[in-house]
RNA sequence: GGCCCCAUCGUCUAGCGGUUAGGACACCGCCCUUUCACGGCGGUGACGGGGGUUCGAGUCCCCCUGGGGUCGCCA
């Protein structure tokens, strides 16, 4: 049985390269039939905040990431961590540390100042006098002093790391709550979790939480070490690269689908295959195809995933998706033309409904180069025929406002572009969009006379 | 700075000793067309550098360069 976990602080929002982690984990757990558990890693009272807890939970939803069991909360197992702390201690394999932040920061000091790389000299380790009044200790686990720390990570292959690299890091803090490298050894020993998933920055607490593992005797779960996200110039991320919370692209107008098939293949690939479903990627997804190196996102890959996606979504799911941007298609007789016209040319969500609205809303302005343009030569004698036709028929379909631009266009013997031009800006104030019998359609037989005539109000002669 | 990791088109990537180095995004051109998109077709474009190993290196080894990570009583 295969069990993996996403396991973040609750610190803030949940950012994409946290997405891809949660994702990659999640595939795994799902493409073996296993368990995918989700742990709320806030040992650290004083940083964690419940409303980022929620915003995790949030865009799980929004992405449709679910997990076994209910969420996991460190805070709330502070006492088994404190039976296993006080296990190292009688077993002598931890011990108090009296020194203080201070008394540290000043060895710190001096360490860099000599060159040396800063870390904490073990003056206590084997400690037996009398402990210094007024302090209280924290608990340093005893880390082996001399040979090689060897795991096998699943992506990067054999990591080795000198002993004299580590030092004997704390587990325990003063005020006794433990500390991040060990809590997450005892929660993954003790939720069985066999495949760890997470980004490599996490590399270097690896062989500290091996040392924790075999201190206690616990089975030691197998590593991924997932390379970095890097901004679009290829530098490390950071709050100031735009949209790093999930739920901004939400708000951009991005589908979950895509936003996923995006992010699985910043890293991972499965041949040249671009286009993965959900279901795709349990299926295909193994981390042993996970690249060894740090990948650049780039947005305009996003936008052509998302515009794939909403071509292919249904004109109904659409109609929901785009009030959230202030379009309300549910009780329109024309919707279908309108999205079908429109499906197809929108990069997101935002834009289809910018879109819609540039349709559905009367002009408000007329575009200068296209004045230049359109009105120009008979314009206004082909506009004012194409009224007078109109007002005599029946119109509702595509194909009915299609036979009376025919008809124009035969009877003044002109080509499509003499007349589509200028009705053109008088339906929708620019030079460019959809179909123009689509869009009349949509709009209807007065609203397009009323939109011809102000154009002709507009530009009299 | 010490330690660790990484290195194929601008970007995401395929490649797993013998390929005209493939695909995708972006970009450019053509076609389609009442416009702009979409779509179709085509094009520009990469193995960071230097040594080895080998009959033969993008593929294996070493060095350099470049990039990243990490050195907390944060996670």
């Amino acid at each position: 049985m295969v069990v993996t976990r996403f396991a973040p602080s609750p610190t803030g929002y949940l950012h994409i390269g946290g997405l891809r982690t949660a994702l990659f984990n999640w595939l795994w757990a799902r493409k073996n039939k296993g368990k995918f558990i989700l742990r709320i890693e806030d040992t650290d009272l004083a940083r964690n905040s419940q409303e980022a807890t929620k915003a995790i939970l949030d865009a799980f939803d929004w992405v449709g990431l679910d997990y076994d069991g209910e969420v996991a909360y460190q805070s709330q197992r502070f006492d088994i961590y404190k039976k296993y702390i006080q296990k190292l201690l009688d077993e002598g394999k931890a011990y108090y540390c009296y020194m203080t932040p201070e008394e540290l920061d000043a060895l710190r000091q001096e360490q860099m100042q000599r060159g040396e790389r800063p870390r904490y000299d073990r003056r206590y380790r084997d400690f037996t006098g009398t402990p210094p009044e007024g302090v209280k200790p924290v608990v340093r686990i005893k880390a082996p002093l001399e040979g090689d720390i060897v795991f096998e990570d699943g992506i990067k292959g054999t990591i080795s790391i000198k002993a004299e690299e580590l030092d004997d890091f704390i587990i325990a803090r003063s005020d006794g709550t433990p500390t991040y490298n060990f809590v997450v050894a005892i929660d993954d020993a003790l939720m069985g979790v066999t495949d760890v998933i997470r980004g490599d920055d996490h590399l270097y607490n690896t062989p500290k939480q091996i040392i924790v593992y075999e201190a206690l005797g616990l089975k030691i779960p197998r590593f991924y070490h997932v390379p970095m996200i890097l901004n679009e110039q290829g530098k490390k991320l950071s709050k100031r690269d735009g949209a790093m919370d999930v739920m901004e692209y939400k708000k951009m107008g991005y589908l979950p689908e895509a936003l996923l098939n995006f992010l699985v293949r910043l890293g991972w690939s499965h041949g040249d295959q671009e286009i993965f479903s959900l279901q795709e990627m349990v299926e295909l997804f193994d981390p042993k195809d996970i690249n060894k190196s740090a990948s650049a996102y780039n947005l305009s890959k996003l936008d052509w995933l998302n515009s794939h996606y909403i071509k292919n979504t249904p004109n109904e799911r659409l109609v929901g998706l785009l009030e959230d941007f202030g379009v309300f298609l549910a009780n329109h007789d024309k919707k279908e033309i309108l999205l079908d016209a429109l499906k197809d040319r929108a990069k997101t969500i935002k834009e289809l409904a910018q879109m819609a609205k540039e349709i559905l809303e009367e002009p408000t302005g007329y575009d200068e180069k296209g004045v230049k343009k359109a009105l120009k030569g008979e314009w206004r004698e082909i506009l004012q025929l194409f009224v007078q036709k109109l007002q005599a028929k029946e119109a509702h379909l595509p194909v009915d406002f299609h036979a009376i631009i025919e008809e124009v266009v035969k009877e003044k013997e002109i080509g499509f572009g003499k007349i589509g031009q200028p009705l053109r800006l008088a339906l929708l104030g620019k030079m460019a969009g959809p179909d123009l019998s689509d869009v009349m359609a949509i709009i209807g037989k007065e609203e397009t006379i009323k939109r011809v005539q102000k154009l002709l109000e507009n530009f009299k002669a």
